[in-house]
RNA sequence: GCUCCGGUGGUGUAGCCCGGCCAAUCAUACGGGACUCUCGAUUCCGUGACCCGGGUUCAAAUCCCGGCCGGAGCACCA
């Protein structure tokens, strides 16, 4: 016994999945940071974000700060709400922030920096309209302003905080090189006029930092050592390699991911499932069918699995199309030993027995409550019961099928749905599908579950309203979490294709996943 | 078009830096058997990959060159 717990120790240990080696890392030294704009909720792809930077932190017992770069009040609007929800997330999957860092909160930090920028001459007042800009660009010439003295930049940057410009009119620009064989790099963007209030500060300030900018100071100031993040953002590097330079700064050790597509949820964005909240397709930002880490959440899975899900993706820089199927494959690893069983019917149909005796119609058949840690449940035996119309479908009159735990019953009119008693017994019943669940009405109320793909309604047993909150296993159908009893129009019935028909309460559970 | 980056089974991933121990790891998927009063779990077996072409070398998934394919950036977005 003890031997055979000692081999399954080992086998876990040897799948623990490890990030690899961080370079010039050092215990304790390491920041790591996870930078979102909060102008949504977190999704999956969040997820990998706060996972690979937090577990890093973590085996190097560094610290990890998030960072909001919330630096354009407009065209990636911050969502107010969304902030808190970020903190939540990364909590939720099991990591601390160390430091929480709102850049729009620290504007009058970057001014410092690029005044200084300014001054030295390493950073323009540029005044070219923006496609002016772009053919100086694609030229590689330096625009008219790029020699304003610092004095005359300093002029305009004034003019520009004052709000004495229009938007579009000047913008701040980092010096690098009009002819650097990459022309992303070339004179990029510092600061630009937005006059727009901002969710979190309002009507301060009228000039914003772009992301680039407001990143390359926090970084510094931060003193993060390692920056891990998409790919498309690769190029800020090499643009604020600059700033580095100027200031004589060390830039943090990079590494890039490459983009994470799951099929399931196809091209959906953050800025679509918006509209589509909108519209009314969608319920809100934890609807089930939505990738958003609330909704995951909602839906049951494991913040475990989820870890394990991005580690075992690693931090490669190629691209990769992923299927929902290995997120399901590592939750159900873990809740299938933790959830309880219980009958769910899709589509019922009351079927009749006859034939019963009235003894047999006395008892209450015990049923294994979980294959793992034990416990049973109980249902009471009825000559009435609900079955699924999806195995309805399949029998022919003659057939013995078996009610699971209960009896054999021989189908005798499939118009009807009358079957005959045949035995208590197992023996005459074929394993496999012909094993099927059921539920006696006295013990069954109303089901709805919504799914990703679509809702199921049926019944359910009474027994899972103690499991609010939890996930269970509707045996031969799926792993569900139950939020609930509900009543009125919170049971969401009618909504969402299915039809009304009765109002009295019921179950309303979430699909997790086959 | 310009600039970067990447290409290992169906899908991910290890190995590539420091060539041989790689007729290539692990997971998932798929096919089949066992077990189980769930279509879940468990268990056993099986299928299946180094983008192509040159070069260097005794030896290349690993180094070099060329091609092909894929992706990202070229915003007063993040």
């Amino acid at each position: 016994m003890i031997e055979k717990y000692g081999e399954k120790e080992e086998v876990k240990e040897k799948k623990k999945l490890e990030l690899p080696p961080l370079p010039n890392a050092e215990k304790g030294k390491v920041v790591m940071r996870f930078a979102p704009n909060p102008n949504g909720p977190a999704t999956l792809g969040s997820a990998r974000g706060m996972i690979v930077n937090g577990e890093y932190a973590r085996v190097y017992d560094g610290k990890l700060v998030i960072r909001f770069d919330d630096t354009d009040p407009r065209t990636k609007r911050p969502m107010l709400e969304a902030y808190d929800w970020y903190l939540e997330d990364l909590e939720w999957l099991g990591y601390k922030a160390d430091e929480v860092v709102y850049a729009s909160k620290r504007i009058p930090v970057y001014y410092e920096h690029v005044e200084k920028l300014i001054e030295m001459g390493y950073a323009y007042a540029c005044l070219c309209k923006r496609d002016e800009f772009k053919r100086y660009r694609d030229a590689g010439i330096e625009c008219p302003h790029r020699n304003l003295s610092p004095e005359e930049s300093m002029e305009v940057w004034q003019q520009m905080l004052d709000g004495k410009l229009e938007e579009g009119e000047a913008v701040i620009r980092i010096k690098t090189d009009m002819k650097h064989k990459d022309p992303a790099i070339r004179d990029w963007v510092a600061f630009r006029i937005i006059y727009e209030s901002h969710p979190l500060v309002g009507d301060k300030y009228v000039v914003y930092p772009t992301l680039d900018f407001e990143s390359a100071i926090e970084d510094h100031l931060c003193n993060i050592t390692h920056i891990i993040r998409g790919k498309d953002l690769i190029d800020s590097e090499r643009r604020q390699k600059y700033i580095y330079a100027y200031f004589g700064w060390e830039y943090p050790v990079t590494k890039h991911w490459g983009r994470v597509k799951i099929h399931e949820f196809g091209k959906l964005s953050t800025s679509t499932i918006r509209k589509e909240i909108e519209k009314g397709t969608f319920k809100g930002w934890d609807d089930p069918r939505v990738p958003t880490l609330r909704a995951i959440r909602r839906r049951g899975f494991e913040s475990e699995a989820i870890r394990n899900f991005f580690l075992s993706l690693g931090v490669g820089e190629n691209d990769v199309s992923v299927s929902m199927k290995n997120l399901y494959a590592e939750n159900r690893k873990i809740i299938d030993e933790k959830a309880n069983r219980y009958f769910f019917v899709e589509k019922p149909v009351l079927a009749r027995i006859e034939g019963l005796e009235t003894g047999e119609l006395e008892v209450e058949v015990e049923l294994p409550l979980n294959p793992a840690k034990g416990g049973i449940r109980r249902l009471k035996a009825s000559s009435e019961v609900f079955i699924s119309e999806n195995d309805m479908q399949r029998f022919e009159e003659g057939d013995v099928v078996r009610l699971k735990e209960f009896c054999n019953v021989k189908l005798v009119d499939k118009e009807k749905n009358i079957f005959e008693f045949v035995g208590k017994e197992m023996e005459g019943a074929k394993k496999g599908k012909n094993i099927i669940h059921w539920l006696p009405p006295a013990d069954s109320m109303e089901c709805l579950v919504l799914g990703s793909e679509r809702d199921y309604y049926g019944k359910v047993e009474k027994a899972v309203i103690k499991e609010k909150g939890k996930v269970v296993q509707f045996e031969r159908f799926a792993f569900c979490r139950i939020e609930g009893v509900f009543s009125g129009i919170e049971r969401g019935i009618g909504e969402r294709g299915i039809e009304e028909t009765e109002t009295g309460e019921l179950v309303r559970a979430i699909y997790t996943h086959p």
